[in-house]
DNA sequence: CAAAAGCATTGACCGAAATCAATGCTTTTT
DNA sequence: AAAAAGCATTGATTTCGGTCAATGCTTTTG
């Protein structure tokens, strides 16, 4: 159990079998099954999500109420709505199960237990948090300076795993384009 | 000497002067006038900046040399090409002066050995690298969900400071927008 | 297995942003 | 003070993504 979680922590900072005991008794398993979610508009955020396995999306809803996926989520990454879960404000985006997932979650409650008890795990979620910020920086980039063509290429290179797993419709939605666009962008590509 | 620095710090974690006294021994104060770089795409980065004074902007140049601004930085903020800092692999923005400046610069060996010697830096880094990681998220979500006009709207009421001291060019491209369409848009919004 | 739902594609049309070009204003430089 | 550079605005035209609508394929569900 929790072996994947583990396995990316000692990437980051190696454990002794003691501190690995110690954080154990602060997680919690969850199942969640293909379209559940994870987290709704409107509540507040109560853990952080470390995938064991499967797949799930972050998005909020413009005023057309249409999707737009701010975040994917596979094995070996984390997802939450970290504004809300470290505010307590009311969460503005929704998380759910794109597959069937296996979670490790984390409480606000183990979360700052955790930080006062073992130091390594504050070394982790920096490592972690900086890892994301830059994931991020990068997307942004992509998204205001290339053309959607140069995007998606770059989308498919970078996370050619989720390309695979995920409905194109998604990938369009995580562009911020129109699935029909996605679909004409994909043929141009193609036809070069 | 610091002095903005340090009320930051102290806002995240209270530090003892002991402590000050140590942090104070790593950092580096420099001055930019305004239009002088203090990164150019393919050097490494070689530090974290925190601003004391001044405004500065962080950009790549797209296919066609344009300038896409990813991030400006006022007083209180901090800035610097974080993935080339910590990999060491050259920078892929540049970063220069939109007006003249005072920063305090930490290098990376300060870096390092600041996280090792002064527990409550580490923590300073992860709410600071939080903070950035918030923000960050909150403005790719405006970009992929929002209309021009809205964004526009948002960025007002969210950054005043900014879109009082820096040019409006830059503001459009810090939109991904080019000049004639952010000030068309100012027309449309202010007729209403 | 049949019906329904979800999904990708394509076409026609519309609207909005990019591009090209020109103008006038302000700030900087000499 | 004059010249140059930087900047915001506006107009005309083009390009490209959004919208609406229809089709066929695949997957899910009862």
């Amino acid at each position: 159990m929790y072996e994947l979680f583990f396995q990316e922590f000692n990437k980051k900072v190696a454990l002794t079998p003691e501190e690995q005991d110690v954080i154990k008794q602060y997680l919690t398993p969850k199942r969640l099954r293909k379209n559940q979610y994870l987290l709704q508009e409107g509540d507040v955020c109560k853990f952080i999500a470390f995938i064991e396995k499967g797949a799930l999306r972050q998005y909020s809803l413009d005023e057309n109420a249409n999707e737009r996926i701010i975040q994917f989520g596979l094995e070996g990454w984390t997802i939450s709505d970290l504004y809300s879960f470290l505010t307590g404000e009311i969460a503005t985006y929704h998380i759910d199960a794109i597959e069937d997932c296996e979670l490790v979650l984390i409480s606000k409650t183990a979360h700052e237990e955790l930080l006062l008890k073992v130091p390594k795990y504050e070394t982790y979620t920096r490592l972690q948090i900086t890892g994301a910020y830059i994931a991020m920086q990068r997307r942004l980039t992509s998204v205001i300076s290339s053309s959607p063509e140069e995007q998606y290429s770059g989308f498919l290179t970078l996370y050619p795993d989720i390309a695979r797993r995920v409905p194109q419709h998604m990938i369009a939605s995580f562009m911020g384009l129109q699935p029909e666009t996605l679909s004409r962008i994909r043929r141009r590509i193609s036809s070069k």
